[in-house]
DNA sequence: AAGGCTGCTGGTTACGACAC
DNA sequence: GTGTCGTAACCAGCAGCCTT
């Protein structure tokens, strides 16, 4: 009973005066994850052990001391490696807050941006963003706050691109944008993969094959992907968690809870129980 | 005692192979 | 690229145990 989620060490940190900043702290664990996504760009910096990123057909092997960026919306998995716990913190930094620090890097509005590198793993180049970490984590003060930021600037003007917004409009990714229309349209009562097929006129298979390739997820995983974001929200605002499985189409807690722990290697609870920043001084 | 977590089981979804 | 089919994996709902 050990090894479930419950008993891992794993913290969350929020901050009213860092609205933008969310860290996650996990120690020595072997839970994985399913494959997912998030909103905000997430830096994930290793700091004992190995962990697998897989994302795009790709999988890198990051070790301690390695910073890994990954771009807002990316379906990804982060797994250890051959059964060895690792622990690691996770900056989530807010979509909306990156757009503007880019737009007034580049002197232009910038909507959408990418990362073009995968990982740092040059010691000299990681280690300040692991002090502003744990400076933040640690003091806690307006000044770490600063530190970490210009971090996050510093990334975000080295490795993270703004991308032309002209969207591909072909009919496939129309119709796999109809699609995630159709799922988010009543989150508590989707549409079966049948009645998509029907409503569609394709097969259920090919429906999979076409979301898939165009998300890198299925459709069931990215409608599990969104109810665990929009549940994420709802419990670190108070919501008890009872009403939150309801609130985002869990029949029950219990549902929530086993969607929760694979898609985000947390518990509800855990999540929960994030607290401020502030609250240790 | 209440809320949180997990085991069990039937139904649904995802996937791979193959054919067209 | 799409449809069909068999199989594997996953999910929902329920029941009951564990923790606080």
């Amino acid at each position: 009973m050990q090894s479930s989620v419950r008993y891992i060490q794993q913290q969350f940190w929020h901050s009213a005066k860092a609205p933008h900043l969310t860290i996650r702290t996990t120690h020595k664990s072997l839970q994985a994850y399913k494959a997912h996504s998030h909103e905000s760009l997430s830096i994930g910096a290793i700091v004992e052990g190995m962990t697998c990123l897989s994302y795009d057909a790709k999988q890198l092997k990051l070790s301690a001391g390695d910073i890994v960026l990954i771009p807002p919306n990316q379906v990804h998995a982060c797994n250890p490696v051959a059964q060895h716990t690792r622990s690691y913190h996770m900056l989530y930094v807010d979509y909306d807050w990156c757009c503007l620090q880019l737009s007034k890097l580049h002197a232009k509005s910038v909507t959408q941006f990418d990362c073009n590198v995968e990982y740092l793993a040059d010691a000299h180049a990681t280690q300040p963003f692991f002090d502003a970490l744990e400076a933040l984590r640690t003091l806690a003060s307006s000044s770490a706050i600063a530190t970490m930021e210009q971090q996050i600037h510093a990334l975000l003007q080295a490795y993270c691109v703004p991308q032309n917004t002209v969207e591909q409009t072909s009919s496939k990714k129309q119709q796999v944008q109809h699609i995630k229309q159709l799922l988010l349209a009543d989150i508590c009562h989707p549409p079966s993969l049948q009645q998509l097929a029907t409503d569609l006129r394709l097969t259920p298979e090919s429906i999979i094959r076409q979301f898939k390739r165009l998300e890198g997820i299925t459709p069931n995983a990215y409608l599990h992907n969104k109810r665990i974001e929009k549940a994420k929200w709802l419990l670190a605002n108070g919501l008890d968690i009872v009403a939150t499985a309801h609130e985002v189409g869990y029949a029950d807690q219990s549902q929530l809870h086993r969607a929760f722990v694979n898609y985000t290697a947390a518990t509800p609870r855990q999540y929960q129980q994030q607290r401020s920043i502030f609250d240790n001084n």
